[in-house]
DNA sequence: CCTGTTAGGGAAAACGTTGTACGTTGATCG
DNA sequence: CGATCAACGTACAACGTTTTCCCTAACAGG
């Protein structure tokens, strides 16, 4: 049913070869204005479009770039993504994005397509705790490029992240300087190397002022408004003496303020919270949020550039590199006053 | 580099054909238990992927199925997209996802990569203004079934959406209900269909109640927080006596708010305020937001059975359908009393 | 007139599948 | 003992490209 280079042949009246040669403007090769024209326009006439499948097939490579993301509903993962397709695209490549969160057993059947669909190269936006070495391991066997934006544990890829470690030292730092001592900490799943470093960099800051760390002030919160809003609930109930709430992410914050602000607390004054994300949404929070800035475009655009890198047919770098981006402190009202004021 | 069937014939010592049968386990076919055992371990060892391109050429589809969307930052979309992505693939058919705001152009791209990749079916997610009819053509010509969550104007497709006009019905009627009277507007892009039916319901609204329609109070937005409490400034500026304000979506109504409390008006004391779309973050608003809650799952899973349907050999219905779903309101803070009570 | 060059174009072989149309065996049966 | 028939495999032709290698004019130089 479609038109191929045959039907244009054809019509024309010239071989396929002919056709494809014109059609691809190959260079070093003659081919007369007259017969050009001719299959051009015979060309445009028929609403001829080039077969992807066919043509991957015998080039063995598909210009096409692996996308993957555990959970695009959380606001970063997508944003990184967008940043990412778009840079792909600037550099004519195309793009095959996988949502994980579809299925549970998704993540790996992404990474079999992956291969199935001879993607030129893969880059994970947000891989999740389930991908595992040995899951990696047929699609690094068969030599394609991957670039990941968080670390993938024991597996030794290019990476380009964000230091996530410095951002929870960041606001400790924070908070510790404006005078909080007993701050409460609603954080993600620890298995995930970018929810740990965050913990890290709190537990530094603490270190640093000379201060003991309270673990009783934790509280796990998955992704999302409504459970920012039950950690801080539980931290509630608990009834802990905490005088700030560092949360792992803006949509965590903005649920929490809530939980607190129906409890009676005001935010600042009895209650500081500091984010994470520095998502549009954070600056319209109940109270204006101050929150760690990530990099997201810088990190999409680094990401994608490495990625580029080891196509390129020269390049040898058998050693993965390492990139880490530093985040920002945003300072807005949710702390009080500036702490160095 | 990649493995393939004749790879796995030459190790197993048979040939390529009862490599392929074996691996499909074809039907109607008898192959020994011991040939079968052969080919099934050495194709795992191999670590062998089926070649999709191949395959596609060979069958003559693909069994995929395009979605695009114009705007994924638009959280609706994104919702949309997520939903119909897992609807697909659990019907056993893999998704091309393309995401149009990467560039100008990007929309016809890739409806012509659709066409390119042999896509089986195109959803249409969030179309954008700029897709009209001659864009369209080509595909439709090409005989594959397009389906579309939003009218495109000119075009008669399939397509299952969402009654905005009664959406937009409903914020305002609740509103006068509740005695308001002048009531801003905060609209979207009218050259939308989505976006018109919205003014539509108002209108509506006010015609029922024998009230005016005051055009004064009508200000655009595009999408987002930002743009929202710009055009709350932009109201504010003009002075006008509003005593409720309708937005065209959650994002711009929590913007709005912003604007209008750094103005000093409380909401709802002196402000009402309407959202739509009922995200997550509209239950996080800094009041609590009264919105109108769109059946985004339903919609997703009603707009991809019936591109199945479409794809079903014997199916053959000429005249497209057009399904539309009605929204509901959700009461919450931003309006005050309940308008009953 | 012969040779060499060059512009213009074509034939055909891949790429990795799938499916049809044929072989080959043995064993069974009349 | 020849025919029949499962049971089990194989050869080969597509699918739509790209690309290498070749052919044929035509024409210039000698």
């Amino acid at each position: 049913m479609p038109v191929t280079l045959k039907d244009i042949a054809r019509e024309a009246g010239v071989s396929i070869a002919t056709v494809s040669k014109v059609l691809r403007d190959e260079p070093e090769t003659f081919i007369g204005a007259r017969t050009r024209d001719k299959v051009v326009t015979v060309a445009r006439q028929l609403g001829y479009r080039q077969n992807l499948h066919a043509r991957t097939l015998r080039l063995g490579k598909s210009e096409l770039i692996g996308l993957m993301a555990y959970d695009v509903t959380t606001r970063v993962a997508l944003l990184r993504l967008q940043a990412a397709d778009r840079a792909i695209r600037e550099r004519g490549y195309r793009t095959a994005v996988w949502i994980a969160a579809a299925r549970q057993d998704a993540e790996l059947r992404a990474l079999e397509e992956c291969q199935s669909s001879m993607a030129d190269g893969l880059l994970l936006i947000q891989p999740s705790a389930e991908l595992t070495v040995e899951a990696l391991k047929p699609l690094l066997e068969s030599g394609i490029p991957v670039v990941t934006m968080a670390q993938v544990p024991g597996v030794d890829l290019d990476c380009v992240t964000v230091d996530r470690k410095v951002g929870g030292y960041l606001a400790i730092d924070h908070l510790i300087r404006l005078g909080h001592r007993r701050i409460a900490y609603i954080h993600g799943d620890q298995r995930y190397e970018t929810d740990r470093s965050r913990t890290e960099g709190y537990v530094q800051a603490f270190t640093e002022h000379g201060l003991e760390v309270d673990r009783t002030l934790f509280v796990e919160a998955g992704a999302g408004y409504r459970n920012g809003y039950r950690a801080a609930q539980e931290l509630l109930s608990r009834g802990g003496d905490q005088t700030a709430v560092f949360c792992n992410n803006d949509e965590n914050a903005i649920g929490a303020m809530r939980a607190f602000r129906e409890a009676g607390l005001r935010i600042p004054e009895d209650l500081a919270v500091v984010g994470f994300d520095n998502l549009e949404a954070s600056e319209f929070a109940p109270v204006p949020l101050t929150t760690i800035s990530q990099p997201i475009e810088e990190q999409s655009h680094l990401a994608v550039e490495r990625l580029f890198q080891r196509l390129e047919p020269g390049f040898d770098a058998p050693e993965p590199h390492f990139v880490s981006l530093p985040p920002q402190l945003v300072i807005r009202e949710s702390c009080g006053g500036n702490a160095d004021a």
